[in-house]
DNA sequence: TTGCGGGGTTGATCTATGTCAAGGAATCCA
DNA sequence: TGGATTCCTTGACATAGATCAACCCCGCAA
């Protein structure tokens, strides 16, 4: 691993407050790389060799279960997936390719349950990254489970649009297959959801889309905090 | 709390690695209280005071959104529910009720906090039951993504009658009501999946269930271990 | 320019699942 | 003992979403 990556990935909310000999030793064995766009980066049932962390791009996690296949979520910069694998020394639950040309940190998973032991503000920020995870797939299920395709949407749009500044216009992170995909539902269904929420003042151009009727938008999606907010 | 129940605390996995000190402590300031069925613990939106151990009995998980509710998971003894939330000191996802009458042990969630950098066992002890929560979730989201309605009542009849000893016969956990609930149907829906399944050998009498044949019911149900074992 | 291919859309149709209404069986309780 | 209640089941019907096939649009290569 090359010196000049290292201020970058020391940023990290996962690392920042780990003492220095800690941080070195860990990137003493850890590889910084950079993938082509739709690399199969691990699969899900191998042993986990390592901790991934998107540096740049983004990563689609992915499962599959007799012939089916299904997007389970997307990482973007600054994400992990795979921690609970990996501190638990268990074989992985999800597949992962990339999205995009993506620059992506390894870290051996032996030394990250090792320096977990030695570093009490690493095991802290270990904690709460695990947490975070495990509330963002709550959150998941939990739309999944209590909405229907539309809500999901339109409630997805928001978190977009909002992320993305409120402007009134959004890009989709990624094609909308792979959006159908994490949203639970077929491409040509996302098509017809599209149309449905036409009269919502959603206007589709590729993966440009514009949200005139924030209002009636917001009463169709009823979003909720405890679903959509990613923060908490 | 009462010193008999010490021991009974003590043992749990969470628990059994801790330094003496520590774990007086924490029980110091904890309550074991036993609870009457269908009885409401905590709701969700709630700030986490406690972390909740489910000693006796059981307790379900659910959540609300718009006028829907789903159950999002049953947890039996000796579970633990809202760690995430306890960890981060944030508010809880979902909201618990008692199942049947229900021993249950709540820490303040501070102390389970400061437990957490005071003992690097605990610690560790911690993070492997967060893990283990994490991947729990995911398996009931792939499990929810990828299969059938049918294939999930297969699957859970299958795990269910493997706990309990691969005997032949299975007693379901809960109400039909609640098993609909959480494998995400109605229980209009549910009854006609056992209706699917008698071809397959299951034959239904109030809340025991026997499975006659085990090999078509597995060809049906194509279980999975990536979703459907509690344990890796 | 033409031909090709991928991604997206649309329409027709099918299937799984939800909804509504009714009824049966067990249980509780006065 | 006889409601009343709860839980479950069944049937008829409605709807969401999947599937299949066709097609369109646009980029790109020959």
């Amino acid at each position: 691993m090359r010196a000049s990556d290292l201020p970058q990935v020391r940023a990290l909310r996962l690392f920042s407050s780990m003492e220095e000999k800690h941080f070195d030793a860990l990137m003493e064995v850890s590889y910084l790389q950079t993938f082509p766009p739709q690399l199969d980066l691990i699969a899900e049932g191998d042993l986990a060799d390592f901790l991934y962390i998107v540096v740049e791009g983004s990563v689609e996690l992915y499962a599959r279960s007799n012939g089916r296949e299904s997007a389970m979520g997307l990482v973007r910069p600054v994400g992990t997936f795979i921690l609970a694998a990996v501190l638990k020394d268990a074989v992985y639950l999800m597949s992962a390719r990339t999205a995009q040309r993506s620059k992506i940190l390894l870290i051996p998973s032996q030394n990250i349950r090792q320096a977990f032991q030695q570093d009490a503000e690493f095991a802290r920020a270990i904690v709460l990254e695990l947490a975070s995870c495990y509330r963002g797939v709550v959150k998941e299920y939990k739309d999944l489970k209590l909405r229907t395709a539309v809500e999901r949407l339109a409630n997805r749009l928001l978190r977009y649009h909002n992320d993305q500044g409120a402007s009134g216009t959004l890009e989709l992170p990624h094609d909308k297959r792979t959006l159908a995909s994490v949203l639970g539902m077929t491409p040509e269904n996302l098509s017809r959801a599209f149309n449905t929420l036409k009269p919502y003042g959603v206007e589709v151009d590729g993966s440009t889309i514009t949200l005139a009727d924030l209002k009636s938008m917001e009463t169709l999606a009823k979003p909720n905090p405890l679903i959509d907010d990613r923060s908490t």
